[in-house]
DNA sequence: CATGAATGAGGTTTCATTCAT
DNA sequence: TATGAATGAAACCTCATTCAT
């Protein structure tokens, strides 16, 4: 029997959250805001800790230095579009080729159109020395939640699904970044999706 | 083919070459060693005059600022791939699709993946503010040649030619980009060429 | 011999010690391990307290600043060798001269090799501004314990005895410390002692 | 033939010294005013800068960091001490003991007392981590100098020449060290001198 | 009394750029 | 034109100390 008020005793963190939690997260949306309006070769520690109302001391008793705060804003945003995709690839299961295709591309679209400034901010983050391990980390998971969807679709059996993953993922993860890199127009978005899901589909549908 | 008397118009520099000219490649190249040796975040100026084998002075003359080395080293090199993929496609008009393709993939593989690490280490000096500009302009080199060159493929004309090269143009790019960032293992390349040709052709033939 | 009735003074604090007397003597243990482990630029507040188990705040409750804590260490651990000599010198009197300086050069060897490691840590602690006044009031209790015991001794009247017994300490206390910090080597101590003897004899009988 | 001309060219730095001989030693004596005036916990960088005239990248272009500075320092004004031991023991050659010893510990005693506040301030830097290597190096020379007059010496054969200069290398050391961090009187001079030599000298006859 | 998150002045170091020679 | 010593603003980071809880 497990007791409620010991459970009761860890002070409550929601929805008035532990000061220190608070801070860090302070941190991170500061971090995230400089980056959008400084630009990354004006984000310094003092600007971050300024804007997130604390002193850069502060700051610095959260973060060892100034990369390790960046590698974790990066792993934050990753994290969210990861999840993301996770979860479209579980729901899919065994549904046919084509909803999955169409499924998936959608919501990686959704999730990096969803603060675009952040995520092309970001891509200057992960290509400082040591962002690629974050990266491929990153990679990984998509790849494993999308190769575990594959794996229950129709398809021939003597097809390589795993690098037929790793260069959906190559695909998919290329050209949104081409492309919010170049355009940053949000017209061209209803194409964008229609001609991956096209590329996408006719490549799996070929092997 | 090249005109004969165009190249008349330009001063001959060789082989001995103005003295300006020399200095100016020899801080061109010092620029790729030190960023290679050193890495973008400790290539300084002094380093790369250094390493040219002239002063910082010297190399103020030639160029105003930092970016503007940075900039011309990064047009000079994306010039050398952009000419190759322009070449390719110039000698592959009214062949078939596949063949088009795949000399395509071909080349642009092989251009990029000759100092694949200069190319890695290029993509940051890219990513720096002012410079998606001159990434826009190569990128529209690139696609007015592929797109030339498709144009003289037999392909249903409801198709949308301009579109079609554009995605195929960061299906390319961010392929190779993701390969060259993630995998240094140069293996893999006969796989990657082998989709991307299967990629892309399958897209075309879709539309 | 020390007086019972004295002790009898000063509260009992063993075995059930204050709280405050453990803390502060925590606290005092804590500094010599950071001394040791971190070295003396490494040495910051926050790391002994917590090393010592508490927090800074509490550190700051026994002592009104760093350095205070600083010369407290340095002067209970001075403090214990002086208490050495002085009982040495005490022990000593009317004995031959050669009885003399050969038990007083062993106390002190005995004394400042016992946690030599710490003897050299203090040195740099003693050397910060105002610790000269800490080491000056040290000198004088050595000097006058020394001074007590060699008025005993069987010496020609014309001796500036107080003089001598300077020149003894400096002696003493400047080869002693010139040996633990050059050489990290214990097998030297037995010369070593050896010839402090002879040194600090021939001296005296020389006057 | 060495040809005259050629060797004018190299342009003379003496006594209108080239530039930057004449600024790093404007920051060597910059460091030892600011270690006097301001202390070694108020020595920074900037104030050492100002205080040569220079800016603190200047500094910079000569000593990779502070502690290299502090370090160049010390070794510069050791050097002049160690000169001053190395000429007298050379200029002590087969002289009496007595005369050795009498010379010795006058020009030791002359070398530390010049600039003694300078030799004071200079005891910090020596206890930094990385100083003792310094001290040794000079400590080698003192001793190796010291050695060479003592064995041309009439002493005892069976005498330890070695380690007695060791010995006396450390009570000279140690007993100035102390002398100059206690007592800043001028006055007992004359008297340490002369106890210093009897020390000294019944030391070595009483071996 | 105890806590430890927060402070922020201040220190070290870098490096693009200039300019007298 | 070439040189390279000098510049100095600005970045990162530390840590003794405080004070609300």
């Amino acid at each position: 029997m497990t007791n409620v008020a010991i459970l009761e005793l860890e002070p409550r963190k929601t929805p008035q959250q532990s000061r220190s939690v608070m801070t860090v997260q302070a941190i991170y949306d500061a971090t995230i805001q400089v980056l959008l309006k400084a630009g990354h070769e004006r984000l310094t520690t003092v600007r971050v800790a300024e804007r997130a109302g604390v002193s850069v001391g502060t700051l610095y008793q959260y973060f060892p230095n100034k990369q390790s705060l960046l590698f974790a804003v990066l792993e934050q945003h990753m994290d969210r579009v990861t999840s993301a995709v996770e979860e479209v690839c579980a729901e899919n299961h065994f549904e046919p080729l084509e909803v999955m295709v169409t499924e998936l591309v959608n919501r990686f679209v959704d999730a990096k159109l969803t603060d675009r400034d952040t995520s092309v901010a970001l891509y200057r983050i992960a290509a400082e020395p040591g962002g690629n391990l974050i990266v491929d980390r990153i990679r990984l998971r998509y790849e494993n939640a999308m190769l575990a969807m594959f794996q229950t679709a129709r398809m021939s059996t003597s097809v390589d699904l795993k690098y037929m993953t790793h260069i959906i993922f190559l695909t998919l993860a290329g050209i949104i970044r081409g492309h919010l890199e170049s355009s940053p127009s949000p017209k061209a978005v209803r194409q964008l999706r229609e001609h991956l899901c096209k590329l996408i589909l006719a490549y799996c549908e070929r092997l």
